[in-house]
DNA sequence: ACCGTAAACTTTACATCGTCAAGATTAGCG
DNA sequence: CGCTAATCTTGACGATGTAAAGTTTACGGT
């Protein structure tokens, strides 16, 4: 609806990037999340400008304001887009793994972590930022999306749901927590040793300790 | 050597906070380190402001430049403190806990996660902020002291040094993991579930994930 | 007791930021 | 073909971080 113009002139020209030859852009909310993501990339959560999208979208640095409230509302955008694309790798991951539910789930976490190293700022955005507003559709969304995959992959665990089953829901908050605790501790640096080993062992100790939080003979309360 | 004149004042003047009769503060970083807290809780990290901290302070907005390279020197100074703070509340909650090395370790963790919910602003500058610099001598001190006493945690439950041992070096990242994804996850709001919980059973809970990462048994490779 | 130096603090200035308001341009529909 | 509304630009404002230059005061050597 907002792009028919867009498409025509990115067939014309071959996919060159930065024209801008008429005075209406065409897909500005697009090149906008594009170049969002570009800066928060290279200069980080903290570093993060409105006006520098502008520029390297090629508008004037009052152009966002029409396809976004503001400056968080961009990053809000921005952050739906990454949830969804969080939740696609740890898929992808599964797709690649055993079906059985054990490696499905840590399949699943490695590709958690994958994800927070491979988009550090971007997942900063999505989980440590004041500057998003969950109470965005989309955002929401993506959000709910990636936490019941989450909760069905401990159903298929352990043959409860998790809604109904408080022990369950245990499982889903400390693989949940040990998961999230290791892309971020990775992201920042603090797990040197982990990252210096040669990948697949580096995996192989990942999935080790993911696989902690669903212990196979569940211990009574300690 | 510095804060002669500020004890006197502080003395003579009962603690009234924000006198600021002479020229010269007399213990303006002091005062600063105080401001930057409190603005840091009120306006979080990403509204964290110089020149409000000055301002609090009752000093001009370029006065902390005499005391702090930059913004972020200040940051970097208040997160070294706020290192120190967190592992006292460590030390604190293991204190008043059994001495079963599983019990002291599992009371750290609740110390850590404490911390966090109790500073949360505070937290996310320690540990997710680009703004802090670990180069510094005090921050990177105060970082390594906490890994230092992680470790010792772990030495003690499982009888081997871990940095002779890759096994308890195991042991330390998952927990360290574990117990860092719960504050995290906690702080930002997406374990409503276990934030709903009555204190007790809440810290029942967060005990049980927190021990999962060290198994009695420690199993084969998975 | 005094004086000069340096530290502590203020003032001024500047570039950059986010946002608002008003003007220019053009797309799309009647 | 012309009107309206969406899209984008320009200009302006207050706020921010930091650098430079000026002011005040503490303090050590005499």
């Amino acid at each position: 609806m907002a792009c028919t113009k867009a498409i025509l002139r990115e067939k014309g020209l071959a996919g060159a990037d930065e024209q801008k030859t008429s005075y209406h852009h065409g897909d500005l909310r697009h090149a906008l999340l594009k170049a969002a993501e570009a800066e928060l990339r290279e200069k980080g959560v903290e570093g993060f400008t409105l006006r520098g999208c502008a520029k390297r979208a090629g508008v004037s640095h009052a152009a966002p304001a029409h396809h976004f409230r503001d400056a968080n509302g961009l990053l809000t955008a921005l952050a739906a887009i990454g949830f969804e694309r969080f939740l696609s790798m740890q898929k992808a991951r599964q797709a690649a793994a055993p079906a059985a539910p054990r490696a499905q789930l840590a399949a699943s976490g490695l590709g958690y972590i994958d994800f927070a190293l491979e988009n550090p700022d971007l997942f900063r955005l999505v989980f440590t930022s004041s500057r998003t507003d969950f109470e965005d559709m989309q955002l929401g969304e993506a959000a709910r999306a990636s936490f019941d995959h989450l909760v069905a992959g401990i159903a298929e665990l352990r043959g409860e749901d998790p809604h109904a089953d408080p022990r369950a829901m245990s499982d889903v908050m400390a693989v949940w927590a040990t998961t999230h605790g290791l892309a971020d501790l990775l992201l920042s640096g603090r797990l040197k040793a982990l990252l210096a080993l040669p990948k697949e062992m580096r995996e192989k100790a990942l999935t080790d300790i993911i696989l902690r939080a669903v212990p196979e003979h569940p211990s009574g309360t300690v």
